[in-house]
DNA sequence: AGCTAACGTTCGCTAAAAAAGAACAATCAT
DNA sequence: ATGATTGTTCTTTTTTAGCGAACGTTAGCT
């Protein structure tokens, strides 16, 4: 014997006002079906879900339980029919990623180069902060994030991160400044410009540091890749970043690349949410970009 | 115009299965039936759920986003019905706390205190770490956690913290050590016993440590409140705790309180859920914690 | 206290929907 | 080709939801 939804629907609507009268109104039936179809709930979980105190109906125990059941449960379903209502996603394919704003722009081209081409897909690219994209994503409006780091997942939040490449990360400064030794002394009595403090390269770069007994001197700490590229174009300070960020200072020679850091890392992630069925074209993506990215 | 949940939920089935004969078999409703039905879920959101394969169904992008949200809705639905089925809350009320295991006991029975003379309800007691209780709170299967620590809450975890006290915390030691110094000189030269790093209690020390210039020698990290009471006891180190562990050996003689610590306190919050309907008893027991331990 | 308006419940009856069943079309395996 | 299998589309039957009037309470008013 299966839970009828609709009365649930309908016990939903009064609890909410506490008034069965009311609420026929609003939902254009009568008391009398409202009543009954109450009591047919009731009787279906085995206990009373109201208190009748005189002409009033107050939630029991157990109807507060099967009150927040019901809100979850519904506050969902309307979640997705103002989903089909805003517009509908019609006939072509979307597929919306969120990228984190910090992240670097050439990564994030790569990893859309093989939807750019098809004519037969929508593409939507948000950028954000990592909570307000992991939001998106939870909230299903956005299918994909990338992230330069992990996010673990738990019941309710069932997102899945997946690491799509490792960049290694180097001592990088304008050519015009001339040759450099290795990294321990290179960058001795310089100033550097480093990731902010809560990225994983720049606790790998501390690390790195304290082992070589080295503590260099910070002029700015940069989260935004784009930004630290034009610093380290424009400035004569030495930035800590992957070389991929300038690869086209690189092959111009603008910039020169002094040297990998050993350990040190910038990781790519893919963020999704774990579903029943995954969008064969999404599962595609992330498979293709896995092998593209991680040679 | 309403969204059918009838008719999603044999949506939600048949998308599971992938078949409509085998799915209506399950259901004990003719394949007609069912098919006439989704056709009618597709028209009333505006679009197919399934692509129309020869004689399969796939799911189609929209099918798939609608399948997500039905699988969250029906499988709340189940959990509902399973809970009310499985023995129901009978009669008597009930009331379930689950508390950080590393609490102290004394607070809890404190917390508890106006709960165990009252006949009329069960109360439960959960002990286990922090993750697990908030996860079974979300579930429902716990009405209030005690930690020593707020969580926040978002959109999907509508975590409420509310702080019932405030104790204060001080160096405590065995009596048979002898007469002390107060705070910043006393405790050099000698061991520690401190709560682990990632506890409040903990940050405020350090804090103080490093205003004061101390770099005490710490002897033990302990998260568990009563296992740091009998190492204050029987152990010649000094212990960083509240005084209200050690109340009984306080006042029995056995240990000292060698001084409160400036700015340093344990907090204790009562986490709940935000509930559209509170338990009465709940709310009450709450008001009532908050003025007795706040006092 | 007695009246009245507001509220929820119960009971037949009717309208709407869900489900069954038969006929049909498409696909796959042999 | 052909029969078995699967989904669709009809019409008919069965079930469920809903209506409205009568009824029983209760709270508020005079």
């Amino acid at each position: 014997m299966k839970l009828n939804y609709h009365h649930l629907y309908h016990f939903w609507q009064v609890a909410r006002s506490g008034h069965l009268t009311r609420t026929a109104e609003t939902l254009h039936i009568s008391q009398s079906a409202l009543s009954h179809q109450i009591r047919q709930l009731e009787e279906r979980l085995g206990q009373p879900l109201f208190v009748r105190e005189g002409r009033q109906l107050r939630l029991s125990e157990a109807g507060r339980l099967a009150f927040d059941y019901a809100d979850a449960i519904f506050r969902q379903g309307e979640e997705l029919t103002a989903l089909f209502a805003e517009g509908g996603h019609a006939h072509r394919e979307v597929i919306r990623v969120g990228a984190v704003a910090t992240l670097s722009r050439n990564f994030q081209e790569e990893f859309l180069r093989p939807l750019l081409d098809r004519e037969d897909l929508e593409l939507g690219l948000q950028s954000g902060g990592l909570d307000e994209l992991l939001r998106r994503l939870s909230a299903h409006r956005l299918d994909v994030v990338l992230a330069n780091q992990s996010v673990r997942g738990d019941d309710q939040h069932p997102w899945r991160s997946q690491r799509l490449a490792r960049q290694p990360v180097s001592i990088i400064g304008a050519t015009r400044l001339g040759p450099l030794a290795p990294f321990p002394e290179g960058v001795a009595g310089r100033g550097l410009i480093v990731p902010g403090p809560e990225s994983s390269v720049r606790h790998a770069f501390d690390r790195l540091c304290e082992v070589h007994r080295l503590s260099p001197t910070i002029i700015a700490e940069v989260d935004d890749m784009a930004l630290m590229r034009l610093l380290a174009r424009d400035t004569a300070h030495l930035a800590v970043m992957p070389p991929v960020v300038v690869r086209d200072e690189l092959r111009a020679g603008t910039l020169t690349d002094f040297g990998a850091l050993p350990g040190v890392f910038e990781e790519f992630y893919a963020i999704t949410i774990r579903r029943r069925f995954e969008s064969p074209l999404l599962k595609q993506l992330l498979e293709q970009s896995s092998e593209l990215l991680l040679q």
